[in-house]
DNA sequence: GGGACGAGAGTCG
DNA sequence: TTCCACGACTCTCGTCCC
């Protein structure tokens, strides 16, 4: 719903209003924010911020940004007679080529939700009507209603300032179980007047209103107005409209008379142009907060139509891709076909917790994360091969980390293994948020891993072979269970301590959340679903590959330290017992299974973890993985715990980070995230 | 030189 | 008391390898 931005000026430290430098967007004019004091607004978000490590970071992150204006200057200023005439000449083509591509054939509708996730609360709490209120958290806000708004509250906004901005504010948590159905009533009437219209978010959409327009003989105002009306009359709510020959422009127009208004530009070139001429670059889409200002502190274009004055210089500083996307603002130009359907590029998730260098934490944040994307991708069907950790430091900085595999994966055990070895890498660390993000699918539909070495569980378990080409891919992680260190080295996947073999999610994630008012958005969310995650439901139908890492222990946080004193007495002793009698016994797959009965009818002999015993097929699949594990212990006529990292490595075979092992000898991102900025510039780096 | 890849940054809702 | 999210996309640049 909102977008966070905050800049740091440097402060002078002879003003008496230093927030008067601290730019935020919650200061920004916005629908129903009309009238707000401004400076109070602007020296409560300083007063709280000030001091933070998020402060400093956006402080550094203010320097960059001046930095790169002063490269960009600096190219400027170097611009000869030559360089402009010659850019010029280039720049005039653009212009005449996409003057050529200009459509006006083509009636746009953009419609966008009034305050929508407030609008839902309130439409199904009517107590809240008219009293100040935010969805979202103590850290963090997804909307306001307008009566909050009227305070300077917004999205975007951390819940304490919001609070101190406004003390009588009420807190709703998100809950978009809601928000889609009501997105989904919305949907129906938009499918009304475009069946293929594209829904840029739960409460925004673009319709193509031509053909409607065409025949039912009405103006595109009378579209507009009946849609918006029906839209109130299936959900309650309200909405904007705007309505114009592109997407670009519906969406700005959309803005202009919300809430619940609309607004129309004419198909005609030169209403579009008059249109364009004094508008706010910020008001396109795509244009932000430093995108602004290098434009304006730089080439001094305030307007789109300014655009179009210094389009030489735009031109010469910044990428063709860059100026081309300037060059067509300044035209407005926009899209205007139907786009067909674009797949998915990438699939990610990431969580926010106190800050900490504990690797144990922090590694079991990991397994949460790998389990979390693994089962968002099984239900998509996804298989990908490019794996991205995402890290935010205590001291906000954000490094990525990425490795591209030979082969396609989703398993939660194999994204576990190719992600431990990123984080590891990255120790010692403190961290705040951790991210996994997987990109580069495979074209399969039929969500069939194209790589035919790469075998399921499930088959591995059916066939009894436990010697196929990838059982590395299955070794199971508590083969080095006595360790007792969490270890990564360079060849080797991540093991883990007895000791700390415990489910820590109540602790690691509960307890140091950031946030500590349960209901809240982001850790609402993860409450919800840990709690998934304790109690797994039976119906769920999620082929899990749960490798048995001790992580994978399910128990909950109150039986944490029974537990943590349970696992390193008796898990590796039960460990020893069940695996090496088997061993001997070595007899036929039922045999085995008989070595997995569970103790007490709801305890694992092997691992501890706990299980009801109606929770009849995780049961089943948690005895099958370690006889799985088994089964590949004696294929390899080895016990994986005494395995020496090299031999370890040798079985694992390759994992595909090898081509690129040389980038690791690389300066760190840390050190190298201000330094080149003059390399930088001699083309912006910016995305357009 | 060009493609693939990794990392960082910016933007949006 | 609480102290700045999450998911997705795009672009740019540097490095490596063929």
């Amino acid at each position: 719903m909102a977008k966070s931005e905050t800049s740091v000026g440097s402060e002078d430290p002879s003003s008496s209003r230093p927030w008067e430098s601290y730019h935020t967007v919650f200061t920004n004019a916005k629908a129903g924010m009309e009238g707000v004091d401004k400076e109070k607004v602007q020296r409560t978000v300083y007063e709280m911020s000030k001091g933070s490590k998020y402060f400093e970071n956006e402080e550094k992150k203010e320097a960059y940004t001046k930095q790169k204006i002063e490269n960009m200057r600096i190219q400027y200023s170097k611009l000869t007679a030559q360089d402009i005439s010659h850019h010029q000449k280039i720049a005039d083509k653009t212009i005449l080529d996409l003057e050529a591509t200009r459509d006006l054939s083509r009636i746009w509708l953009h419609v966008d939700m009034d305050a929508f996730y407030a609008a839902v609360e309130t439409l199904c709490n009517p107590s809240l009507k008219g009293r100040p209120m935010a969805v979202g958290s103590m850290s963090m806000l997804s909307t306001a209603n307008y009566e909050a708004r009227k305070f300077g509250v917004r999205a975007a906004m951390p819940g304490f300032i919001a609070r101190k901005l406004c003390p009588e504010l009420l807190f709703v948590p998100v809950d978009f179980q809601k928000y889609n159905h009501y997105s989904n009533l919305t949907r129906k009437v938009f499918q009304k007047y475009d069946p293929n219209f594209l829904a840029a978010s739960l409460d925004e959409a673009y319709l193509d209103i031509t053909s409607v327009c065409k025949e039912r003989g009405i103006t595109s105002r009378e579209v507009a107005e009946e849609l918006r009306e029906s839209v109130h009359f299936e959900t309650g709510l309200t909405c904007s409209a705007g309505v114009a020959p592109n997407r670009l422009l519906a969406k700005v127009c959309s803005d202009i008379n919300k809430p619940n208004g609309q607004f129309v530009l004419p198909n005609d070139r030169s209403a579009v142009v008059t249109f364009i001429s004094s508008l706010p670059i910020r008001k396109i889409g795509g244009i932000g907060k430093v995108t602004e200002r290098i434009l304006k502190d730089v080439f001094g274009i305030a307007t789109c139509e300014e655009m179009l004055q210094k389009s030489s210089f735009l031109c010469g500083l910044f990428s063709r891709s860059s100026a081309d996307f300037f060059l067509s603002v300044g035209l407005g130009l926009g899209g205007t076909d139907t786009p067909q359907y674009r797949m998915r590029k990438s699939i990610s998730n990431e969580r926010t917790f106190s800050a900490t260098k504990d690797e144990v934490l922090l590694f079991q944040k990991l397994v949460d994360l790998s389990e979390m994307l693994s089962a968002d991708m099984i239900k998509e069907g996804l298989f990908g091969r490019t794996l991205t950790l995402k890290l935010k430091t205590a001291s906000f900085e954000v490094r990525s980390r990425a490795v591209t595999l030979p082969s396609y994966i989703s398993s939660s055990g194999d994204i576990l293994k190719h992600a431990s070895k990123l984080l590891k890498a990255e120790f010692p660390v403190s961290l705040r948020l951790m991210g996994l993000r997987m990109s580069h699918f495979s074209e399969d539909k039929n969500g069939i891993p194209p790589d035919p070495t790469q075998k399921t569980l499930s088959s591995f378990i059916l066939s009894g072979d436990a010697s196929g080409g990838k059982t590395s891919d299955y070794r199971p992680l508590v083969s080095d269970v006595c360790d007792n260190t969490f270890s990564v080295d360079e060849n080797c996947c991540p093991t883990y301590c007895a000791e700390t073999s415990c489910d820590l999610r109540d602790s690691s994630m509960e307890n140091q959340a950031s946030d500590s008012t349960s209901s809240c958005h982001v850790i609402g969310n993860i409450n919800e679903e840990l709690n998934e995650t304790v109690v797994p439901q039976s119906s769920e139908p999620q082929p899990k590959v749960h490798e048995p890492t001790d992580t994978d222990h399910t128990i909950k946080s109150d039986k944490v330290d029974s537990c943590m004193g349970q696992l390193e007495a008796s898990s590796c002793a039960r460990w020893e017992a069940g695996v090496n009698c088997a061993d001997d016994e070595a007899g036929s797959v039922s045999d085995q299974k008989q070595l997995f009965r569970w103790v007490d009818d709801y305890k694992c002999p092997i691992c501890g973890i706990e299980l009801p015993p109606s929770f009849i097929e995780e049961r089943q699949e948690h005895s099958d993985f370690h006889l799985a594990e088994k089964l590949q212990g004696e294929e390899s006529g080895n016990h994986h715990r005494s395995f020496m990292p090299q031999q370890r490595a040798a079985q694992r075979g390759h994992t595909g980070s090898s081509s690129r092992q040389k980038k690791k000898q690389k300066p760190s991102p840390t050190a190298s995230k201000y330094v080149p900025i003059d390399a930088f510039f001699v083309k912006t780096n910016q995305n357009f």
